[in-house]
RNA sequence: CGGGGCGUAGCGUAGUCUGGUUAGCGCGCCUGCUUUGGGAGCAGGAGUUCGUCGGUUCGAAUCCGGCCGCCCCGACCA
């Protein structure tokens, strides 16, 4: 393509809108606008990465036996009632009515019309394993869309769909899946890590995240240097050692005026925050439910969530703490507690003479021993630091920040049961489809292959995403002999089926070199007069910024062979 | 939804506190000449309902109120 015919808006300056180091390269390089709130036009170069990126989907898609279909994303209510999700989704899911007044939304995944189509199609164990998948956009009404591509509402997701009649063989689906996912992400030019991840309001039990580890991300990955790998809404840490006194005592009250943080009993009694039982009152739909964390830890709303099998709940307000307690938020405690259910999380179990609440103003306990003074049920329940200890081989654990690129979920029968997505098994008897469901964000393959090669001139993209493979620069379109070989290069380029942007512009060469350096094209060809007249051409890694003279008619060869062994 | 910030030409901004000529500057854009290896120089030129609606005032980008939009932090995130 000849950039002189092209729309290509790079900005000198950065829009103040943007903050992310990619939604600004974006803006910059002229791939994207904003016309709403999370929602972009993509322009020539997005679009020319985005067909790349959906082509390498596609191919290891297709490689894997799935088969590719395009669902409306139009949908009526009635198939989301019929899941249970029109009502519990909530907020997120765009919903209209038609001319008459019917119920409609826009999809947010396709988990519902494709065991539509599976339930009204599928009769037979013999048909069975089954793959389907689309390219296609999703909305989703996010509370806040941030940081450019990276969380928006409407986007373009890979999802694909497995049925198949066993847990075994749904698990050969998901492997399946797993595998391709690491060969896109590697064809991608992607560094990323896989994470252990809660399957939150998805329903069904195992589920991997496919994270690339990056400061513009919003997920937080438990990281060890012995393999474990965990999203930080799933992750667990051991706790690390405390030393308490192990004699007899009972608990014994004794006078903390105004102490009514941790942090002012850790200086008001000179103990680490370790050994006292943090005490949380919660409500949770409409019951009072006391919480108890190490005195250095913070609760997991998320594993909270779980524990509770809802996400109704809330801190309880000063009056509500004094009608179920009986005492003020501040001195809250689980001793001689009646009618509250107690939850504990993990690492209080055995311990010893621990300092809490004593439901009473101003006042704590000491000498109190979970298991002799109260009762509670352990549960994972506190959130993992950075420096949590290992579970598995002891060593301190890494919390990271992190884009989310990709999701694989064994659904199990979650939603053939409730939809009637059923099948005649071996021995003529009517089974529920063991599902999956599997998504790639389009979008953010492309933000985090430019997050990770960001630097301050522009970007510098694998060639597989980028949407150009070579910018070929001629410095002078004014001097014929320079632009005659211009034009001869990139032809040869072009009948070679190298994928060349032709810089042919009217402009200085500066212009045309940042601009290059902007749009994060691996390889720079340059043309420019005094090397010209030796013959030679110069191409530019654009990662590396390793500069090699070749002979001009050997240009387009050497081009070949870098690709071929790219990197 | 809670907290904070912002809205002036395509982009970046000054001016707003303390109301008063024709709303200023840089970049970009158009024309001409010069220039051509890291965002050129000179000359001339076009482009703004100052987010929007209302109020105060002789007079509003500026003061007051409503609304809309965008960004950031948090909540939230199938």
């Amino acid at each position: 393509m000849r950039w002189s015919k092209l729309f290509i808006p790079t900005l000198r300056e950065v829009p103040a809108e943007a903050e992310a180091p990619s939604h600004k390269l974006l803006l910059r390089a002229g791939y994207v606008r904003q016309i709403a709130s999370g929602i972009y036009v993509y322009l020539y170069l997005a679009q020319r990465s985005f067909l790349k990126i959906t082509r390498i989907v596609r191919e290891e898609m297709d490689a894997i036996g799935a088969q590719e279909f395009y669902m409306p994303a139009l949908n009526p209510a009635e198939l989301w009632q019929e899941s249970g999700r029109w009502d519990q989704v909530g907020q997120i899911m765009f919903r209209l009515k038609d001319r008459n007044q019917r119920d409609l939304c826009l999809g947010i995944t396709h988990e519902e019309g494709m065991t539509d189509i599976a339930r009204r199609e599928l009769r037979s164990y013999r048909q069975l394993p089954q793959i389907w998948y689309q390219i296609q956009e999703k909305f989703r009404d996010e509370p806040r869309p941030k940081s450019g591509l990276l969380r928006m509402r409407q986007f373009i997701m890979k999802d694909s769909y497995s049925f198949d009649l066993d847990p075994a063989a749904m698990e050969v689906s998901y492997k399946k899946h797993y595998d391709a996912y690491c060969r896109i992400f590697e064809r991608c030019g992607l560094k990323y890590k896989i994470v252990e991840a809660s399957s939150g309001a998805m329903g069904g039990k195992l589920s991997h995240e496919f994270m690339v580890l990056s400061d513009a991300g919003e997920d937080w990955v438990v990281l060890c240097s012995c393999g474990y790998a965990a999203n930080r809404e799933k992750a667990t840490s051991r706790p690390s050692p405390v030393e308490d006194d192990s004699s007899q005592h009972s608990p014994e009250p004794f006078p903390t005026p105004g102490q009514r943080t941790i942090e002012d009993m850790v200086k008001f009694t000179g103990e680490v925050a370790a050994r006292f039982i943090k005490s949380l009152l919660y409500v949770a739909e409409d019951k009072p439910v006391l919480l108890l964390l190490r005195g250095d830890r913070q609760l997991s709303e998320s594993k909270l969530a779980e524990v509770l099998g809802t996400d109704v709940f809330r801190p309880a307000t000063p009056e509500e703490a004094e009608r179920y307690l009986g005492g003020p938020l501040g001195f809250v405690g689980p001793v001689k507690l009646k009618g509250v259910r107690i939850l504990a999380e993990a690492g209080l179990e055995g311990r010893r003479n621990m300092i809490s609440g004593a439901n009473q103003k101003d006042t704590h306990l000491r000498y109190v021993t979970p298991g002799k003074d109260f009762k509670a049920e352990y549960h994972d329940l506190h959130e993992v630091v950075d420096g949590d200890i290992c579970i598995l081989c002891g060593l301190r654990l890494k919390v990271s920040k992190s884009i989310e690129i990709g999701h694989v979920f064994q659904l199990g029968t979650r939603y053939s049961d409730t939809m009637g997505a059923r099948v005649l098994d071996r021995a003529g008897k009517q089974v529920s489809l063991y599902m999956g469901s599997y998504g790639i964000g389009l979008e953010r393959i492309l933000t985090a292959a430019i997050e990770q090669n960001i630097d301050a001139d522009g970007t510098a993209l694998p060639a597989s995403v980028a949407p150009f493979e070579v910018i070929l620069t001629v410095t002078n379109m004014e001097i014929a002999a320079l632009r005659e070989a211009g034009d001869k290069l990139y032809e040869e380029m072009r009948s070679r089926g190298i994928d060349v942007l032709y810089d042919d512009r009217d402009e200085r060469p500066g212009v045309k070199f940042k601009d290059a350096d902007l749009t994060g094209v691996p390889y720079r060809l340059t043309l420019g007069r005094k090397k010209f007249e030796k013959g030679l051409t110069e191409i530019l890694d654009r990662s590396t910024r390793e500069m090699t003279d070749v002979r001009i008619e050997r240009a387009a060869g050497e081009l070949e062979t870098r690709r071929l062994r790219p990197g």
